[in-house]
Formats: C-alpha cells, sequence, structure tokens
DNA sequence: TCTGGGGTCCTAGGACCC
DNA sequence: TCTGGGGTCCTAGGACCC
C-alpha cells in the first residue's frame, strides 16, 4: 500500500524556474554569431592549465563527445571540433542583468527571486490578467529573451519551486519537442519526482547522502517517501525530514516570503598554481585575498566580525589542512582583517606544503559609524579608514594592478594573476 | 597529467551564563 | 554538594548547490 500525500492544503501557486541552456557556453556562441544550439563550444576555468575545468559546454559538445560541466581539460577529446574558450563573467553578468529585466515586465519584484547567474524563479500567480495563462507567460519570456539576446532557455512550471526545479532539470532541459518547457504539478508526483533517478540527481541529495540511504534499504525517491518519517528525522536530522517531504514534492516557501536575506559572509578560495612550502609566501597570499574581500567589505559599506582562515595541504600530504575562525572587532580595515587572520595562521601554521587558501568574512553587517576602539586613538583610525577608501577608489578606477603592495611584488604574490578574475574567472573586461 | 571559485545550511560539542 | 537544566554563542566540520 503506498503511502500518499494529502495535498489539500499545500500552497498551490504558479512557478516558473527558468535557466538558460547552456549560458555561458551560449552567450560565447551569440557573441560569435553562432546560434547556440549549433555551437561547438566548451568555457574552461584555466584553458591553458590541464587543471582546468569546464564550466559550460554546448548541447553538441555534450551530446557528441560528452564533455559536460565538470568536465577536465585533459578529458576534453584532443581532436573533437571544440573551440576552447576563457570565461568572460563580466559579459555573462550583463546578459543575466538583461534577462532579469525581461522577468521584471512579467512579476512584481517581490515575485522573482534570482537564483544563480543562468536561474532564476517567478511567481506568476498574480500576472495571469495581464499576461495570459502559465504556459503564455513562459513561452512570452522565452520569445523575448530569444529575441533580444539569442539566447534558449528552458522552462520549469510547478506548484511551488520545487516542482518547478525538479520539472525543468529533469524535462524541460531534455525536452526539445515540448520546447522546452515541462509543468510538474502534486497530482504527478508519483509518474515524475518519485521516477527521478539516480537518487543524487535529485535537488538536496549528493552521492554522502545518496549512499548513507543506501545504507538504510532506501534506493529511490518513491523508496524515500515510503519511508518512517520519524526513522529519517533521528537519522538525518532536519535534512530526513527535508528530503521526505521533497520525495512528495511538497516545498512550502513562498517566494514573496523569502526576502533574499543580504549575503551573510564573503569568501575567497585559491588553489594554488603550486605547492608553497615558505611560511611567508602563503601569508602574502592571505594578506592578499583579505584585502580583496575587505574592499568589497568597503564597496557595500559593510563590516565584518568574524574572520576564517582555511589552509589545505598539498595532496602528497596525508593531513588535509585546517580550518579556523576568530571573531574580531567589527570593522572594514583591511589591517584589522588581516591582523586577526595572522593570529590564526600563526597559531596553526606547521611547515607543510600549502596548496589551498581560504579566507571567509563572516558576520557581515551594514556599516553603522565610525566604530571607536578604547585601545586605539581617532586620530589613527581616522587615517586608515582614508588610506584604505583612497586605495580603493584608485582600485575601481584603474584596476586592481594600478596599486599593488609591494610584498604582492614578492615572489608568493598572485594578486597580478588574480586581478584578472571576477568570480574566480576571467572578467574578460580591463576594469570589471 | 592532480586540485575552480563562491556561497548556504546543518550538526555536535564546548563554554558560559542564569 | 549532588549531577540541575535551559538558553545562547562559538567553533570545526560536513554536505550540497550553481
Amino acid at each position: 500500500m503506498l503511502q500518499m500525500m494529502d495535498y489539500s492544503q499545500e500552497p498551490v501557486r504558479d512557478i516558473l524556474c527558468i535557466d538558460v541552456k547552456s549560458f555561458f557556453a551560449s552567450v560565447e556562441a551569440v557573441e560569435r554569431k553562432q546560434h547556440p544550439l549549433e555551437a561547438k563550444i566548451a568555457v574552461v576555468s584555466k584553458p591553458d592549465n590541464n587543471g582546468g575545468l569546464v564550466l559550460a559546454s554546448s548541447p553538441l559538445v555534450k551530446k557528441l563527445y560528452g564533455v559536460r560541466t565538470g568536465t577536465r581539460v585533459f578529458d576534453i577529446p584532443k581532436n573533437a571540433a571544440i573551440e576552447i574558450v576563457e570565461p568572460r563573467m563580466a559579459l555573462y553578468l550583463e546578459k543575466n542583468l538583461d534577462i532579469v529585466t525581461i522577468f521584471k515586465q512579467f512579476v512584481a519584484e517581490e515575485d522573482l527571486h534570482v537564483y544563480s547567474i543562468d536561474e532564476s524563479f517567478l511567481d506568476v500567480t498574480h500576472s495571469h490578467s495581464l499576461f495570459g495563462t502559465t504556459q503564455d507567460i513562459a513561452r512570452h519570456i522565452q520569445y523575448l529573451i530569444w529575441k533580444k539576446l539569442k539566447l534558449v532557455v528552458t522552462v520549469g512550471i510547478g506548484d511551488n519551486p520545487l516542482l518547478a526545479k525538479l520539472a525543468l532539470d529533469h524535462q524541460a532541459k531534455h525536452n526539445k519537442e515540448a520546447n522546452f518547457i515541462a509543468e510538474w504539478h502534486y497530482k504527478d508526483v508519483q509518474e515524475t519526482v518519485w521516477r527521478i533517478a539516480p537518487m543524487s540527481d535529485f535537488w538536496g541529495i549528493g552521492s554522502k547522502t545518496e549512499h548513507h540511504l543506501q545504507r538504510i534499504g532506501i534506493h529511490s525517491i518513491r523508496d524515500l517517501s515510503q519511508a518512517d518519517l520519524s526513522k529519517l528525522k533521528k537519522k538525518f536530522g532536519i535534512i530526513g525530514e527535508q528530503l521526505f517531504f521533497h520525495s512528495h514534492g511538497i516545498d512550502r516557501t513562498l517566494l514573496s516570503e523569502t526576502f533574499v536575506p543580504k549575503a551573510m559572509s564573503f569568501s575567497k578560495n585559491q588553489i594554488l598554481n603550486r605547492d608553497y612550502t615558505e611560511k611567508h609566501e602563503v601569508e602574502i597570499v592571505i594578506r592578499e585575498m583579505a584585502e580583496e574581500n575587505a574592499m568589497r567589505l568597503r564597496k557595500h559599506h559593510l563590516t565584518t566580525a568574524l574572520v576564517k582562515l582555511g589552509i589545505g595541504y598539498s595532496r602528497h600530504i596525508d593531513e588535509g589542512g585546517f580550518s579556523h575562525q576568530l571573531m574580531i572587532e567589527k570593522t572594514d580595515s583591511s589591517h584589522k582583517i588581516i591582523e586577526g587572520l595572522m593570529i590564526l595562521f600563526n597559531r596553526h601554521y606547521q611547515a607543510i606544503p600549502v596548496r589551498v587558501v581560504n579566507v571567509t568574512f563572516g558576520k557581515i553587517e551594514p556599516k553603522s559609524a565610525l566604530q571607536l576602539s578604547l585601545f586605539e586613538s581617532h586620530d589613527v583610525l581616522i587615517h586608515r579608514e582614508d588610506l584604505d577608501q583612497t586605495i580603493d577608489l584608485i582600485r575601481r578606477k584603474h584596476g586592481y594592478t594600478s596599486l599593488l603592495h609591494a610584498s604582492s611584488l614578492a615572489s608568493g604574490g598572485m594578486a597580478l594573476q588574480r586581478a584578472k578574475l571576477l568570480g574566480g574567472h576571467r572578467a574578460g573586461k580591463d576594469d570589471a
């Protein structure tokens, strides 16, 4: 006897989940006057480095050569007619803004949730009198985006955001015959959600969770929906409960209520181009990354009160590394932040080759009045603040490379290389 | 042929306070 | 003094997503 849900009390909205087919690769195709579905382009994080990986590939490249997101550079067939392209994040951001502008013609701000650079949720429940049925709206948006940007978007439609997202990922994306639109409702859960396989394809289930589930006898989403909820809760906590409801297609979030909270952390992650064995070299990298992050803080008038330092050791080392955090006085000053990071670094660093560095700021808050300290004179603080702002200004105007600290020019410095990156990828513009 | 980068959320243990 | 209890914050680590 199958355990079914009573959906009568669940929210029923008209949700669209929209994403751009092979976004980065498609943008690059359009820039080259090619049809995005006929191009053979792979956007690669570090084309000149075998360690790089594919961030996006044209549909044809996926189909013909099996080259998809995550494929390593050295796994791309050598003789394939694939154009390898460096990412231009600034360009993609621009296109994203154009697309969001189109969305805003159809929904109010609070009914739009931009989930990532190429994926958004729209609640069109209140848009029908002006724009027609949900399907009409979906097609209209597809048409406008095609007309304006020559990009193909796929649309999942559902009674809630989860169903829309699942319809998108598991049906719309592959269904050209249906114009890349798919619709999943509560009544379809058995024929749709339950058939998603493998389990790790399901949103929120990764390989670890999949294994864990299998160990307790759950081998499909359908199994999951029939599992004992209290047992799931005991094994997985809140996540277990969530998984259970998701397997029934239940998701109670309302877009209009999920005002996107301000990002609570900024992080910088860097895999170094070689193992760093000298302590001071690592220190220089940490300083650079801290400064870049601190610039972001100041640009948005924010402060941090928590710094985290993560160090990953070379692959040749058994130990993985460490990650430690430290509460500091609320600040946006590079000096104060670096001071905190250096405490962590000196406390935990061992003479082991380093390959990965992570610098994260937490407890981010809007900046109030100048923070005064009992231990430092007003003048010193003001001076430092002025200095930081001036540096930011110069960098914003002339590019990060225009004002490198002397230390960055030492052998360990990566700022010169990283300045050309945006969101970790090449910005593709002079001063993005 | 060795490492992409930026995020969020949850857990569990410990410290500290009342 | 006994093993009290609840609440909140901090920390490290894990898992997942795009």
